[in-house]
DNA sequence: ATAATATGGTGAT
DNA sequence: TCACCCTATTATC
């Protein structure tokens, strides 16, 4: 699940679990030895996260995380339990646990890594003091598609696939509209709906996007089944126009788009 | 038991 | 544009 909702969630997580406290480090799997080694011991000073990156700081070190498609943290309080499967780290301290299985990136930065790395990232809804104004420079000089803008984390730091599809259909907009034929109201619109979305993404700890109204029973939460409008729901009926929902690969992954609520 | 799939990103071509 | 990374879960036989 790891769009930009579960990366913040997880940094107020762990670092109700883990911040201030000296921290413990292995890597069972065998893959992070030496990293965890260095940071073993030192004392867990904050937990930034920025789009889809972790950092952990650690003095003038950080661990950097990025889950990539496949990784996980499993948390608890407590001892940790026996390893069981691909651990590539585990941090403990006197109260508390954390594994991290399958992560595309977890390494040791120094302060000049990590200011590559956001040098690199747009701005993230989920960040208080985030510049929109820098992601609209990008995307109103650009002729390529929104749909692929919004998952290029250099001009908006945090959305993904997820996302991509429902912030389109909730802002009426085609993926395949060029960058620069997107009005700039529709695309302030669109920034802020972003950030409702995803700062409910963080409390709920999953991507709801459907208002009740709009759901299969209109009382009571999402399930799984209705809290989404087109992600996942190709060939089926579009919630609010009854369209079959169509699907597409734009930016390496499946769109999912309704032809009629998002004209080209 | 085996195969297909996934919310991501990189680097080669 | 494509192969690849890497793991857990879900679907299929």
């Amino acid at each position: 699940m790891p769009e930009g909702h579960t990366i913040h969630r997880l940094a107020r997580d762990h670092s109700a679990l883990l911040r201030h406290s000296t921290v413990t480090m292995a890597s069972p799997q065998g893959r992070f030895v030496e990293g965890a080694a260095r940071l073993s011991g030192r004392t867990l000073d904050g937990i930034e996260p920025y789009g889809k990156h972790l950092f952990y700081a650690f003095g003038d070190l950080f661990l950097h995380v990025h889950l990539g498609l496949y990784g996980k943290w499993t948390a608890g309080l407590g001892p940790p339990p026996d390893v069981r499967g691909q651990v590539r780290l585990r941090m403990t301290t006197d109260s508390a646990w954390v594994d991290l299985r399958g992560a595309t990136a977890c390494e040791v930065y120094d302060r000049k890594d990590k200011a590559a790395v956001l040098a690199r990232l747009g701005p993230d809804p989920l960040r208080p003091r985030a510049d929109a104004e820098k992601a609209w420079d990008r995307l109103h000089r650009s002729r390529s598609a929104i749909g692929q803008l919004l998952m290029d984390q250099s001009v908006v730091a945090g959305i993904g696939n997820v996302y991509r599809a429902e912030v389109l259909f909730r802002s009426g907009l085609s993926p395949f509209t060029p960058g620069n034929a997107v009005p700039r109201a529709t695309w302030e619109g669109m920034w802020v709906d972003t950030r409702v979305l995803m700062r409910a993404g963080v409390k709920a700890n999953r991507i709801v996007t459907t208002v009740p109204e709009d759901r299969d029973r209109p009382t009571g939460r999402a399930t799984r089944a209705d809290s989404h409008y087109v992600y996942r729901r190709a060939g089926l009926p579009c919630r609010r126009c009854g369209t079959e929902v169509r699907t597409q690969v734009l930016a390496a992954r499946n769109l999912f788009w309704c032809p009629t609520c998002q004209p080209a």
